[in-house]
DNA sequence: CCATTACTTAGGTCTTGACCTAAGTAATGG
DNA sequence: CCATTACTTAGGTCAAGACCTAAGTAATGG
């Protein structure tokens, strides 16, 4: 048994991993792709025709979404097709709704402070 | 009048912008110090602390996380101290729930085509 | 006032990132 | 088959990033 509870203990995402998605979602040309390829699959070709750039160049765009695990391919002939995989987009969510979550919360613990200098009549 | 309609052009953040949020996100020790303003504001010293990293270096992060706009900072005697500045927070998580809708349409569109299939007895 | 404290500036190194051209390889389609 | 098409590999440039040390400056606190 290697992973005993297995079933609640989906582990946090490590830091590197996060990185990764971040850092892949930092480039106009990317987060492009990964807009284009949530409406449907394509082929690097195709993927590549809108942008001004050598194709190896955009070639390594796509290896960045891929390395981090934003878009999986595969390759049949001689054609590679790739596909967006929406967990690791869930693990950029996920951190900053948490932070949302924390930041919302300080706000609060602040609001009932101030109510209560309020209340308790400090000028 | 500069800005007609101000209150509703509600302009979207540039792709620059965006690239320096998730830039700035996808760095662990960055990522870390927005995660402890989120709870409270504190000084650079104060968030260098945790860290095993020259202050230049450090501050370094703290430059990029400001030229982001997720936090702000402002000095009063020698002590400069950093806040997090929410909207720009928000501006990530809105590109990803976007994301999310496109990704989301697009499963159930599929699922609809899926269905009609079955439906219309194809096999 | 003057030693500390709290940054700041200046500069150096080494790696990574974003492009490029040129030259592959490997499936097609006529 | 053999020219295309669809990538792939190899390698080169140039800027940016993430660190560092050393030497500032500018408020304080005793």
């Amino acid at each position: 048994m290697p992973a005993p509870h297995a079933a609640i203990a989906r582990k946090p995402p490590t830091a590197a991993i996060i990185d990764g998605v971040f850092r892949a979602l930092s480039d106009p040309t990317r987060r492009d792709v990964v807009a284009r390829l949530s409406a449907r699959p394509a082929s690097a070709s195709e993927l590549a025709a809108p942008y001004r750039m050598a194709m190896p160049s955009f070639l390594e765009h796509l290896k960045v979404l891929e390395a981090s695990g934003l878009v999986s391919s595969e390759k049949k002939g001689r054609v590679r097709t790739y596909t967006l995989a929406s967990e690791r987009l869930k693990v950029a969510e996920d951190w900053l709704s948490r932070q949302r979550r924390l930041w919302e919360t300080r706000l609060d613990q602040l609001d009932a402070y101030l109510l209560k200098l309020k209340k308790d009549g400090v000028t």
